[in-house]
DNA sequence: ACTTTTTTACCGCTATAGCAGTAATTTCAA
DNA sequence: TTGAAATTACTGCTATAGCGGTAAAAAAGT
C-alpha cells in the first residue's frame, strides 16, 4: 500500500462503510471539502498533517515496513 | 505507527543503517535538505508525495490498517 | 419520469511547504 | 584539543495546499 491509488480506495471505503459523505467526513476531520475530493481522487499532493486528520476519524493506522524491520521482528521472535 | 515523532524515528534509523546523511538523503530522493531536517524533526506538515520520495530511496513502504480490514483479513484465512 | 443528494470541478484567496543559501551548533574522529 | 563533517537553525523567495463559495454532472431515491 503506497501508491496513490490505494490510499484513494482505501479512504472511500472506510468512508463507505462509515456511511459518510465526502462533506460529512470532512468536516468531522476538521478539513475542507477539496482535500477529501482530492485524496479520493489520488491527489497525493496532501499534507501528512491532514491526511492524519482524516484518517483518525475513519480509525485507520497509518504504518511503515522495510525489510530492515522485518528483520529486526523475526529476530526478536526468534532469536 | 501513526504519530509525526514515530515517523522521524523511522525515517532517522533507515537514514543511519543506509549510512546516508541528511544530505545525501535529500539528493538521493530528490528533494530539499530542509525536507528531510523537518520530517526527522517531527514536522508532520510535509506533503505525502515529498514523504514517498523518501520512504522510496530507504526502501519503506507506507501501509494503511483498520479494524476494518483486519476483519477482511480474518475472513479470508479462515473462511 | 422527477427530486434530492452526492460527487466532481472550477474559482480567487491566504497560509505555508519546499527551496537554496548561509551560518551556528553539535558530533565525531584524529 | 583541533579540524572536518553533520546537524540544526535561520532567511527570503516561489509554488502550491487548503479554504469556502458556487455550480455542473452524476448517483441514488421516490
Amino acid at each position: 500500500m503506497s501508491r496513490p491509488e490505494e490510499l484513494a480506495a482505501i479512504i472511500k471505503f472506510h468512508r463507505k462503510a462509515a456511511n459518510l459523505t465526502q462533506l460529512q467526513l470532512a468536516e468531522l476531520a476538521g478539513v475542507g471539502k477539496t482535500v477529501v475530493f482530492d485524496i479520493e481522487k489520488g491527489k497525493d499532493t496532501v499534507k501528512i498533517h491532514t491526511l492524519r486528520k482524516i484518517l483518525k476519524v475513519l480509525n485507520i493506522e497509518m504504518r511503515f515496513a522495510s525489510p530492515l524491520l522485518d528483520n529486526m521482528n523475526m529476530d526478536n521472535e526468534k532469536g
